[in-house]
DNA sequence: GTCTATACTTCGATAGAC
DNA sequence: GTCTATCGAAGTATAGAC
């Protein structure tokens, strides 16, 4: 169902666990971060790793590819992570602190912009979103459950929103080097989550 | 302190009010929208108004300067119409509205992505950003005066955030073509609203 | 004031050598 | 299984012709 009717292009590729492989993933996600996806190049990513340019399409049929690759595997590993969080702590805290995090925020702005223009990429990043929605939604009716909140005035999916919204939002800024009005909406945000956990 | 101590190219450009500059500005938006910052090449923003790719480079000076100017123009309209919007209706409506367009959003979070690796970009994106900032925390505290709301809970700082913050991040979703949980999200804060407008 | 001929660099990708 | 020689297309930018 992935690698199926495409570019019949019968060259070979290395194997996965190849190490060359990884420092050339590891390269392009620096770059990607640092410089943006347009500085992730073929020339680039090699140059970045210390090899030769046509070593990437050795490991990687296409650019696209390696973007899927590199997607993929920080994804499934937010994944983990999230999931461990949201089950060790106060849930709706683990949200608001993932969502304001500038690095990982970063990367995530990065792949939009890509995903906006690149329908397999798009695809792969809308399923992984959804996949984070479920879960982050499971958490939040659980965490309202127990409060002693009005579940009409903000439901869960609300709730949700905000904190990943406002979370995101703030975390671009801090990006750009802004934070105007960054300090009572934090702090409002704060209490709020005093109120509804604990 | 635009053009200072930079590129003493002392190369000829095109007049300002040159028809052919405004096709080619044109071109670069729908590119840039259409297709992401990336497809904003010279060879493909002349393609695409159907000129030879050698006048882009007449009527500026580098890439960089037609995303600038790109930017400028967009932003000063997107001023005008919304001091207007805030001034002509309710406010916290206006913010709402306008926050959560989703062509608006594409093309911000766009330059955003472009600023995030540009500094002549970032400058002027923050530049902007925090005029429309303290434009729009005006009309929230004037808003905020006339409502009966406890001000310590909410304060304008934050409520503006979660207006702005929340309408973008539903609006790139929505770009993307995800939809979950936005139908509750949507009706709390429009529920909001009715609570803090008339 | 407007546009073109042209130079040089970097891009993704493949076929074939080890 | 790993890497290199090489190609054609596309990128930015300049100098000079009309």
């Amino acid at each position: 169902m992935t690698k199926s009717t495409q570019g019949a292009s019968s060259r070979r590729i290395g194997s996965e666990d190849s190490k060359t492989r990884a420092a050339l993933l590891e390269a392009a996600r620096r770059l990607m971060l640092e410089e943006g996806y347009s500085a992730v190049t073929s020339r680039r990513v090699a140059a970045r790793a210390g090899l030769k340019p046509q070593l990437v399409h050795y490991y990687f049929r296409t650019m696209e590819e390696l973007f899927l690759t590199l997607f993929r595997q920080g994804a499934e590993a937010n994944l983990r992570r999230h999931t461990e969080a949201l089950a060790s702590g106060p849930p709706l805290r683990a949200i608001w602190e993932f969502s304001r995090d500038p690095a990982g925020t970063a990367l995530t702005l990065e792949f939009v912009a890509l995903a906006n223009h690149r329908k397999a990429i798009r695809a792969e990043l809308v399923a992984y979103a959804e996949r984070f929605r479920q879960l982050e939604l499971e958490a939040v009716r659980a965490a309202l459950e127990q409060s002693a909140e009005d579940p009409d005035a903000w439901p869960p999916e609300a709730l949700l929103l905000v904190l990943a919204g406002v979370g995101q939002f703030l975390a671009m800024e801090v990006n750009l080097g802004m934070d105007t009005a960054h300090d009572p909406t934090r702090a409002a945000v704060e209490r709020l989550l005093d109120r509804l956990e604990r």
